[in-house]
DNA sequence: TAGATTGTTAATCGATTAACAATC
DNA sequence: TAGATTGTTAATCGATTAACAATC
């Protein structure tokens, strides 16, 4: 199964976005491609080729239904299901993502967060309680964890993916700036803040 | 001045921490594109188009020179630069910012933090004191700043941008979830978690 | 020299935009 | 009805890949 292209993904969480928005001031129960298009900086092709591929259809002289394209992307991303998943790294960026609280909204259930640092062992992050690393590899496997998220620092991250991974999770997301290694089938995705950074630092640069 | 394109700058950063790599293991002068390509995911006609687009030459039969490749990526996009840059917002992931060791490395001075919070007030967060979110103003101002980062809720973004802005920044890094709008003249990276959180949910759901 | 690797042009591919008939 | 907006096909544009002569 293939799935979705990286730049479809990423514009329809951006629809969905604007999208809660929409929903939020209440008034608005249809929205046209035109006008949707114009607050994203997409053009309105785009947005029905976009609404074409997850199959939802518009009315002419109507537009599109605000929680009907909701709920499908909802469905498409796969929002509506739950994955559990551990953090490890429970230093203060683990700590924030585990008190973030669109993880769930977005299908991800915190069941766990670990470190090697005895003196943050016991402490509460977000709903959990951490633990020592040394036991991630049981609890990813009693609880069918699919998702680890790596938050140490560089030099760790690839042999806390290794534990990950050799314990079964499909998916890694991680925020260690190092480039890490997987068998095949497992899923990474890199938060790379040096990217953010490079884009900063040029564009500071030409303005000068 | 119109500057490179995204997908450039994110290819050079990238090129950037392989080539740091390279220089660490100590015993690679020189690479191929063919190499650095495989290692990168990325066709080595590419990278050879990205070495003509920042000016290095290479040697047949030789390769390209890792310092001189990595010296000229760093004049690229300005990390030999220094732009002084304030974190507004200190919280577990402003902190978590402030704290991060390769800000310096790519030219960002972090001068100030501001909170409303009167509890973190005075607290310290990697090398500066938090200051109240009142005085962002006056320091922008006084000490030239150059760059803003947001790591407030999702709520305040907007009011932060504000002050931010009218300030004189003349960038935004903003870390929450949420979408600003500034003047034209501002440049704003968005560095948005749900992007991430949707990928994952979405790869997640095909596998099962 | 022979052969590996660059630099660059041409070919391909895919993504974006434009256009417009169909429709409510 | 008239006109706004979709759905889809065609045209454009840009980015990626292939190819290969030049070079050390």
């Amino acid at each position: 199964v293939v799935g979705l292209q990286h730049a479809l993904i990423e514009r329809l969480v951006h629809y969905y976005h604007v999208l809660v928005g929409f929903r939020a001031n209440g008034d608005r129960s249809h929205f046209s491609t035109d006008e949707i298009g114009e607050a994203m900086n997409v053009d309105s092709s785009q947005v029905r080729k976009d609404m074409a591929k997850i199959d939802v259809a518009g009315r002419p002289r109507v537009g599109f239904e605000v929680d009907l394209v909701l709920s499908t992307i909802e469905k498409t991303l796969g929002f509506d299901c739950e994955y559990p998943a551990v953090i490890v790294g429970s230093g203060r960026l683990g700590g924030a993502l585990a008190s973030y609280r669109s993880f769930a909204a977005y299908g991800l259930r915190l069941v766990a967060a670990f470190d090697v640092d005895d003196r943050k062992i016991g402490k509460r992050i977000g709903k959990v309680t951490v633990q020592p690393l040394s036991d991630v590899g049981a609890v990813v496997q009693r609880d069918g964890v699919r998702l680890g998220v790596i938050t140490v620092p560089a030099p760790s991250a690839q042999e806390v993916a290794n534990l990950l991974t050799e314990a079964g999770v499909q998916a890694l997301w991680n925020f260690a700036p190092a480039r890490i290694s997987v068998p095949e089938e497992v899923f990474v995705r890199d938060e790379h803040i040096a990217v953010g950074l490079g884009e900063l630092a040029h564009h500071l640069k030409m303005r000068s």
